[in-house]
DNA sequence: TTGTATGCGTTATCAG
DNA sequence: CTGATAACGCATACAA
């Protein structure tokens, strides 16, 4: 077989140096090395083009300084900020990362994970919504939001906290009867927790409050339904609402505009995520905020210093408010 | 140095199965293999929990079926769309994404691309606003709304289509007086076009227009005080907007409100890229939409079909209107 | 400090 | 159709 595209390699370099191959790689690697058999090599690299092959480093090594992580896509904007985080987490400790997009599909996380294997990364980050999801044994793994087991560190905003904090501020800015909604209430993962905080602090309050979660698969007529039957002439029976995600905050704003219902003169709405516009602007809503870049640091630093067994299990980041324009401040 | 993690070897499976290593070889890649064989192999395989190490096929084959992609971050909705198709379009045919984020840092694009060529992909499709950046000439190259040399395919939107889009659907839905509005006029790349295309429609329908650009680091304020310039008798002496993206589009959209202009009202607004709220839902903004999916796809087969030189050095792809709820439909 | 030589896991060539 | 074996590019232990 012909050596096609291949550039020069490492011998290549030493025999244009005058020098060793092992020299070479010294250098290459940033190591001690005699300053004119350094700028011989230097030199030569140059007059070359010589780039260095990873894959002979990494079999070598049997090290890729390379993270994967699956999460579902980019296109969810709480996800593309992640994904950011992440990046730039790994980057500044020097490490890649190998972006694995799930698109919810169970069949592709288990590839990916395979892949991951073969590809020898040093660890893998995982935010999935698979409930049967096999975890390597071999191979550092953290996951968001979802626990899995306590060898298996577990990173999440402070979900309860979170719920706690959106019952609180619905009541401080006037509520005085509110309402829950969620999507998604088969599996119970750690943002499941947002609705436990907001009803033990509604118990506290004394509050009254209702709690709507729709199955996965069902219509979101069902979430118009349920509105349309706490109207009472024409007014909603509701002060408050808080939504699961900030996405659904955002829909059930457009199916109360449309009901003729004004926010926030008539209903106060808080979300859960802190989304913004265009992923910088103004909040989508008013909206508990994940600290997504606390949370991509945790990731990182916990995969990474896997060696030492004594990470926590579950690691749980505080969250704040923010006003989006759907409460009244 | 003690091999620590890495698990079992071809040479393993071999010695497990009693076969001799490049059957295993054979098996693994799908090659013709005895049928009996091929099953003590397999089951050796599932014993062991082998995985191919991918740094020993890509340092014997110096392929990697992998494209790097480097684009500024996924924060910007418009660039996750893109990620998000590429992505699919390169798992369609095998092949795996080696995602570079640039932060619009011109440093961050040359280490990339230096990083591509160690890693050996098999090509770079690239989204950048460097104006100086080298290409490497070694490896296929694609580049998406620049256009560099005829050596180096580019693949836009049709921009200048869009533009002339935008002004005949403003005089289509009533406007009769428009101006233009972008930001970043230094650099001159296809979107450029959609001024010229906007500039060109304006002058066939007689609409009079002014067009506003600024410059890459000004101050926003300058777009407010060229809207409170054209107020006349508190009217915005305008009756249509045409802004280079959808961001802008929907900051101008803020800014008026906070004019009280009404909008679709009093002025319609039409942007460009095709943002949807939570990347699925409604379009943030009216707004010409770029064919996301067909540029990836367009990227990806070009990239990959590079050894075939007679690639078009421009590939222009159709754009489309949508209604978001800032013109009068 | 520098040179030499070996092996990492795989594919591909060549005999059998 | 299968077995044996030689590279691929690099890091590193060891010798000089």
């Amino acid at each position: 077989m012909a050596k096609e595209r291949s550039g020069p390699t490492m011998a290549d370099v030493a025999r244009e140096a005058g020098v060793a191959l092992g020299t070479v790689s010294r250098v290459v690697n940033g190591e001690q090395v005699g300053e004119e058999y350094k700028n011989k090599v230097l030199s030569a690299i140059q007059r070359l083009g010589y780039h260095y092959n990873i894959s002979g480093r990494a079999l070598r090594t049997d090290r890729t300084n390379t993270i994967a992580f699956i999460i579902p896509n980019t296109i969810n904007p709480y996800f593309a900020l992640l994904v950011h985080h992440v990046n730039l987490a790994l980057e500044k400790r020097n490490y890649k990362m190998m972006l694995c997009f799930s698109e919810y599909d169970q069949g592709r996380e288990i590839e990916y994970i395979q892949m991951a294997q073969q590809n020898r990364v040093d660890g893998i980050i995982a935010l999935t919504y698979n409930p049967h999801l096999s975890i390597p044994e071999d191979i550092p793994f953290v996951t968001i939001d979802r626990f899995f087991s306590v060898s298996v560190p577990c990173i999440a905003s402070d979900n309860f906290g979170g719920g706690r904090m959106a019952a609180k501020k619905l009541y401080e800015l006037g509520c005085r009867r509110v309402a829950f909604m969620r999507v998604g209430s088969t599996l119970t993962n750690e943002p499941s927790k947002r609705k436990d905080g907001f009803v033990s602090a509604c118990v506290d309050l004394g509050m009254p409050f209702e709690v709507m979660a729709l199955e996965d698969g069902a219509p979101f007529d069902e979430f118009v339904r349920f509105l349309t039957d706490h109207m009472q002439n024409g007014r909603l029976t509701f002060d408050g609402l808080f939504l699961g995600t900030d996405m659904l905050a955002w829909q059930i704003c457009q199916v109360l505009k449309r009901m003729g219902v004004r926010i926030p003169e008539d209903v106060q709405v808080i979300g859960f995520d802190g989304i913004r516009m265009f992923g910088d602007q103004a909040y989508v809503t008013s909206t508990i905020v994940q600290p997504v870049q606390e949370i991509a640091e945790a990731c990182v630093s916990t995969v990474l210093s896997k060696h030492l067994s004594n990470v926590p299990s579950l690691i749980c980041l505080p969250v704040s408010y923010a006003s989006g324009g759907t409460t009244r401040e």
